[in-house]
DNA sequence: TAGGGTTTT
């Protein structure tokens, strides 16, 4: 039983758009056993009465287990049927977190179906717009982490809690740390409280070490996978490994037995480079009878969903199917059948740079416990083989564990959270891992400049407060907060809710239908940049019945839109609550662009007269990406105002607005009317002389 | 001329 990840099914579910309706979608190869019987089979179930023991005698219990083993849907229940729920006045509730929402959903269905009851009642879940639980009722509740750490707005002790989950700890989200950080505050005033920290690698040592301080913490490793799987690596380094994982899956499939290959590459390019080889080989062999046939299929984010779902397909025992992805495979998605695994030893991460601020995106070597959780995924039906492309030696010299997220962040957004929890002292949170000074100053400075915290660094009343109470980046909050201003709320609605979805556009990369998909974006376009671009997209949306044939005929990700019209209803009651004044400015385009500058005047670039654009601030090159409908037109703007800015192979700078110099000193006068950092610069030094 | 992957009362 794929517990916590996801399964062929629960996959297919989630991406349709039929509402979740039964238990018994979810995959599971004892299916044919009662369910009782099932549980006791799997590998957790040896460690119940032991599990309950640790935690009567500990109030922190760190549990290190592989992906698969049960523990995600098993020991909540064990903590039902020992009574966790049961206070002498109140009903507790046990409550366990995970890094996704589709995850969260698949788990709650399970084990609503284990325990014989509606989804929803007894055991249910939480993720932002969908709260399927029961107050009063539901004593197991799966739920984001996201949701956790807003509970404790309004219950900052948790109360209703007597057992607290974290779920997938390894991954290390920036919510990870986030309610670990918090946990440990709440262990200290709440004797009564149990923590569970749930991982599938073997970072135990580090989190009882966070936690010991304040409560009594216990480690339990819960023993073996399923399936063994046997490593391999290469003798010497591989000079290409694109190249040396082609290789690799052809040695494969011409000696080794039936089962399919999972591939893992750093991202889509190398993918796609990798999928056209393996895909002529493929074809290749077709006649032969001495070999069986392969079927290869890429699989990254940015795939459109109907291709991303052929990779969940069964083939004939004739052919092999051999699947290359990118990290999506490692934790967010589980193929079922999967006997071999060849590992590039690369991942591509994006590290923040607080100088700069900006996010690169790197192509780094990936950690011993990411090389183990793709190992891993070999060995969930049988066991497997995984080829790795690099020596044991130097394995042996990899990073333990990849850097946590919260350390290579952006982290302005997560302060906020804090100071709106009442924890103004940053430097003092204990944190599993300690935040980057550099990062914190950063952050403080945008959280300033945007007004939302004072001298003190403490929230300024309205405006911090409302800010840090949207599920956004500051930056989009205060946009939307000043947009009352300008007259243009419903524009500014629009916009963000389109910018918190990723891959709008399709964007096919060969043959006629890219060209179609250029032609389609173009339609929309406008002179004044990505942001009012999006406007016209989300408004033809609507116009056109919100209907999946309108966003496949424009070459729009459905789902995507679907989502930002979530998002925006979202935004939308929150505007409401604030008394912030619904209105269009009915096709002027000025004061929407205003707007944009109120929230994002620190992302300002003007085109210098070597052709490449420069931050006002810094003086740091960007380039127009390839991707932002400015891209391509003659004529570029003189002065624009980005969203985000990436560093791959250039400094890319997308989601463009082309904007007025003036605006930047009549709405942000406190962060420009002092003059640029280099004219800053120059005055000192002509002071010196 | 280019896109690791998540997520938010």
């Amino acid at each position: 039983m794929a517990a916590n990840s996801l399964t062929e099914d629960s996959w297919k579910e989630d991406r349709s758009d039929a509402a979740f309706e039964s238990a018994s979608i979810i995959y599971n190869r004892n299916k044919s056993l009662e369910i009782a019987a099932q549980r006791v089979r799997l590998p957790i179930y040896e460690f119940r009465d032991h599990i309950l023991y640790l935690l009567e005698q500990n109030q922190v219990l760190v549990i290190q287990g592989q992906t698969g083993c049960g523990k995600s849907t098993q020991i909540p229940q064990y903590l039902y049927e020992a009574n966790w729920t049961r206070g002498d006045e109140q009903t507790f509730v046990i409550g366990v977190t995970q890094p996704r929402r589709v995850a969260a959903i698949n788990l709650a269905t399970r084990v609503a179906f284990e325990m014989k009851c509606k989804l929803g009642e007894e055991v249910g879940y939480s993720i932002r717009f969908d709260d399927c639980c029961t107050a009063g009722r539901t004593v197991i509740k799966y739920m984001t982490e996201g949701i956790l750490v807003n509970e404790m707005m309004s219950d900052p002790l948790l109360k209703k809690y007597s057992v607290i989950m974290v779920d997938e700890s390894h991954e290390r989200t920036i919510h990870t740390d986030v309610v670990l950080g918090l946990l440990k505050k709440i262990l200290r005033k709440r004797s009564e409280l149990r923590v569970i920290i749930s991982s599938a690698t073997v970072e135990t040592e580090i989190m009882r070490d966070f936690f010991s301080s304040v409560a009594k913490t216990a480690i339990l490793s819960v023993e073996g996978r399923a399936y063994s799987v046997d490593i391999y690596y290469v003798s010497s380094p591989v000079a290409d490994y694109v190249k040396a994982s082609i290789d690799t899956v052809i040695q494969i499939h011409e000696n080794q037995p039936s089962g399919d290959v999972l591939v893992f590459l750093t991202g889509q390019e190398e993918v796609e480079r990798a999928v056209d080889i393996l895909f002529n080989y493929a074809r290749g062999i077709k006649e032969r009878n001495d070999l069986k046939k392969m079927f290869v299929l890429p699989m990254y984010a940015s795939l459109p969903t109907n291709e991303q779902l052929k990779v969940f397909d069964s083939f004939p025992r004739s052919v092999r199917k051999v699947v290359v992805a990118t990290n999506i495979a490692e934790a967010s998605i589980t193929i079922d059948g999967i006997v071999y695994v060849v590992d590039c030893g690369f991942v591509k991460l994006k590290f923040y740079n607080p100088k700069t601020c900006t996010d690169s995106l790197v192509i780094v070597p990936i950690s011993q416990a990411s090389a183990e959780q793709r190992a891993g995924r070999a060995g969930r039906t049988r066991s497997g083989k995984a080829y790795r492309l690099y020596t044991e030696e130097d394995f042996e010299k990899l990073q333990t564990f990849t850097t946590p997220e919260i350390q290579r962040s952006n982290l302005s957004m997560m302060i906020l959270q804090l100071k709106a929890l009442g924890i103004n002292n940053i430097l003092k949170f204990d944190f599993p891992s300690k935040l980057p000074d550099q990062n914190l100053v950063t952050a403080l400075e945008l959280l300033y400049a945007l007004g939302a915290i004072d001298d003190n660094a403490n929230l300024t009343d309205p405006l911090g407060l409302q800010v840090a109470e949207f599920p956004l980046d500051p930056q989009f909050a205060k946009m939307l907060i000043s947009s009352q201003e300008f007259g243009c709320s419903e524009e500014a609605l629009t916009i963000t809710a389109m910018l918190q979805v990723q891959n709008i556009w399709q964007q096919p990369s060969k043959g006629q239908r890219s060209i179609q998909a250029r032609n389609a974006k173009h339609k929309f376009s406008v002179e004044e940049g990505d942001l009012l671009t999006y406007l016209n997209v989300y408004n033809g949306f609507i116009e056109a019945g919100k209907v999946r044939s309108w966003a496949d005929r424009n070459y729009l990700n459905y789902k995507g839109m679907l989502r930002a019209v979530e998002v925006r209803n979202r935004l939308v009651s929150l505007l409401k609550r604030f008394k912030i004044k619904l209105e269009s400015s009915k096709g002027d385009d000025v004061p929407v662009r205003k707007c944009i500058v109120s929230g994002f005047f620190a992302n300002a670039a003007y085109l210098h007269h070597s052709g490449v654009y420069r931050t006002v601030r810094g003086g740091h090159e960007l380039h127009i990406h390839p991707q932002s409908v400015l891209f391509t037109r003659p004529r570029p703007p003189q002065w624009v105002i980005f969203i985000t800015v990436l560093h791959t192979t250039k400094e890319f700078m997308n989601d463009l607005t082309a904007v007025n110099s003036d605006w930047l000193h009549e709405l942000a006068p406190h962060y420009y009317d002092y003059g640029t950092e280099r004219e800053i610069e120059e005055r000192k030094l002509l002071n010196k002389e």
